[in-house]
RNA sequence: GGCCCGUUGGUCAAGCGGUUAAGACACCGCCCUUUCACGGCGGUAACAGGGGUCCGAAUCCCCUACGGGUCACCA
């Protein structure tokens, strides 16, 4: 037995598997050669964050399109930032984004796959397990160097102006002689495992990063900890062992860990085993208070988190319309050619993804979100709508639900057919949208234009009242209106109005717009006559005479 | 500070040694139109700066500036 076989054995004594045994435990996935395996592996820190959303996205694009895997796995290893439901969040939150999991956590304490356990926590064994290994080959030994010594020796590297970490001469216990390590383990001294690293102070590593392109970066000399006190991995250990094991072909992950791929592929030649490709993606930015760009961040932005656009009514596929037009800037053009298909059939395409992070952008997404909602059938917007009032707006829900066929009425005036309204960006736009179609949600506020008198406005009004029929057709209906203009002094074309705008006091337009506002209050709605229909006779009528009161008011 | 990454209109971006430097959103104008919207047509607006290499540079190289990331028993 080596010296280090020694310590190993006394450091791990209770553990008796080794990495054979756990290769044989999760064998090669029965895939195909082109087919990746990816996962989003997230820690249960707070909601699910837009960033977060977006890889996963990517993520489960690209095994989707490789028919390959994609799994959740939760890193769960630091009992101090977690919190309760965290897990929940993360599932629902890629739920709702529609975004499958094949394999993983997929619920509350719901495991699926055969390369598990995927929470960190209950894979402690499997972690020590491996740096046993390491350490009977003297590529890792335990440390007892306390915070207070490792903050002094961080403290002297930066006053000496020199590279921070624990290596070198500043690697104390790198060295330690085998009967030192035992009295220290026999005393119960609390100790952590760390990495003997082989990288030389001059070494140059480089790698390709599906995103970045060519990357070099000088070795990794640092012995990082791979075992906390607690018998707990660092991510970094975690991450090598288990997307070894988990045979994950694919790496997509925020470019923030760019810089610690040096110690990431220093521990996949320490352990044998291939590296997983690497795509790291810029951040999402915002735009700071001072005109500049920031990482979009959970605290100061609530936009951050993925559920603030469900609160707000955005449709999930609007926001994944948007993050994929981020993503590859040709989805947008595939989208116009291709309306109606399914995301699962553009091509993603990773290599298209910018180098660099991109703004977040609302008014795109208001706009996205506009054309995905017109494009809408009326039933999916309405159900869409109950949906979401349900818990936002009891009012609109309670108004909605009361007549289903009604409200299925509502959202088919202009919908369909080659040239759909816009109106509706999210469905908290809707209460808006729909309140003069009910009397208890009308608000009564009327948007009358300035350039028109209050006298002419009540008698248009006054007048459109009496010729008002229900039983005309629309037709009949317009030319009434149509009618109505001449007496008044307004054009009753827009073109004859164009030709000699100084003869008229305005257009037809002026006058619809008059009625328009009478009855629903706004200046922008559907087509009025189908709205008319809808409300029916009484309701038009005393729509009419309310205004006509309203008005009489404001004149005084 | 060391090490990495990035920088094309207000925003997202195409571009890969020769282009009138695409397109989308936003904005403006016109047309269509019973309003608004939708749609159509058009417009304003960009290669961070400086050096090279080359007949020729947004594109290749170097420097500078700015922005971002990272240097934990956090992920």
């Amino acid at each position: 037995m080596t010296e280090s076989q020694k310590i190993a054995a006394l450091v791990f004594e209770k553990i008796n598997k080794t990495p054979d045994d756990y290769y044989k435990m999760y064998p090669a996935r029965n895939l195909s050669k082109k087919s990746k395996v990816t996962r989003f592996a997230p820690s249960p820190t707070g909601f699910l964050h837009i960033g977060g959303l977006f890889a996963s996205l990517i993520s489960e694009r690209l095994a989707h399109q490789s028919e390959g895997v994609f799994f959740l796995r939760i890193e769960d290893t630091d009992k101090k930032r977690e919190v309760t439901d965290g897990v929940t969040g993360i599932i629902q939150g890629l739920t709702s984004f529609d975004i499958q999991i094949d394999e993983g956590i997929i619920g509350f304490q719901k495991e699926s796959g055969d390369y598990g356990p995927y929470l960190q926590s209950e894979r402690a064994l499997i972690y020590q397990a491996f740096a046993k290994s390491l350490m009977e080959r003297g590529l890792a030994y335990p440390c007892f160097c306390t915070e207070e010594e490792l903050t002094k020796i961080r403290e002297r590297q930066e006053s000496d102006k020199l590279l921070p970490g624990y290596y070198g001469n500043f690697a104390k216990c790198r060295n330690l002689p085998q009967e030192e390590v035992e009295q220290k383990i026999k005393a119960g001294l609390p100790f952590v495992v760390r990495l003997k690293s082989q990288g030389t102070e001059n070494g140059k590593i480089k790698f390709k990063d599906g995103i970045k392109g060519e990357i070099e970066m000088p070795q990794n000399i640092s012995d990082i900890v791979l075992l906390k006190s607690d018998g707990i991995p660092t991510y970094h250990f975690a991450h090598v062992v288990d997307d070894t094991l988990m045979h994950t072909t694919d790496v997509v992950r925020g470019d923030e860990w760019i810089s610690s791929v040096p110690v990431h592929l220093e521990l996949f030649s320490a352990i044998g085993q291939p590296c997983p490709k690497y795509a790291h993606i810029a951040p999402i930015m915002k735009e700071s208070e001072d005109g500049g760009k920031r990482k979009i961040s959970k605290r100061k932005d609530p936009e951050a988190a993925v559920s603030y656009f469900l609160d707000e009514g955005y449709p999930p596929e609007a926001v994944i319309e948007y993050l994929l037009n981020l993503a590859n800037y040709n989805f947008e053009d595939w989208r116009r050619q291709n309306p109606g298909a399914s995301i699962d059939e553009f091509p993603f395409d990773i290599k298209k993804m910018s180098p660099s992070g991109a703004l977040f952008d609302l008014v795109k997404l208001n706009d996205v979100s506009k054309t995905v909602i017109s494009q809408m059938t009326a039933e999916h917007v309405l159900s869409s709508v109950l949906d979401w009032s349900k818990n936002q707006d009891q009012d609109l829900y309670t108004a909605l639900s009361s007549d289903p066929d009604y409200g299925l009425a509502i959202f088919s005036i202009d919908r369909g057919g080659e040239k759909p309204r816009k109106d509706l960006v999210k469905w908290s736009d809707v209460k808006n949208y729909v309140s003069y179609f009910y009397d208890t949600l009308f608000d009564k506020r009327y948007d009358i234009p300035e350039n028109i008198q209050k006298d002419d406005i009540k008698a248009i009004v006054d007048y459109y009242k009496g010729l008002y029929d229900s039983n005309d057709d629309k037709d009949i209906w317009f030319q009434k209106i149509k009618n109505l203009c001449g007496p008044f002094g307004y054009a009753s074309e827009v073109k004859i109005y164009k030709k000699n705008p100084e003869a008229y006091k305005g257009h037809i337009g002026d006058i619809s717009n008059i009625i328009r506002i009478a009855i629903t209050g706004r200046r922008q709605t559907p087509d009025l006559y189908a709205i008319s229909n809808l409300l029916g006779k009484s309701r038009v009528i005393s729509r009419l005479e309310q205004f006509l009161g309203f008005i009489g008011e404001e004149a005084k």
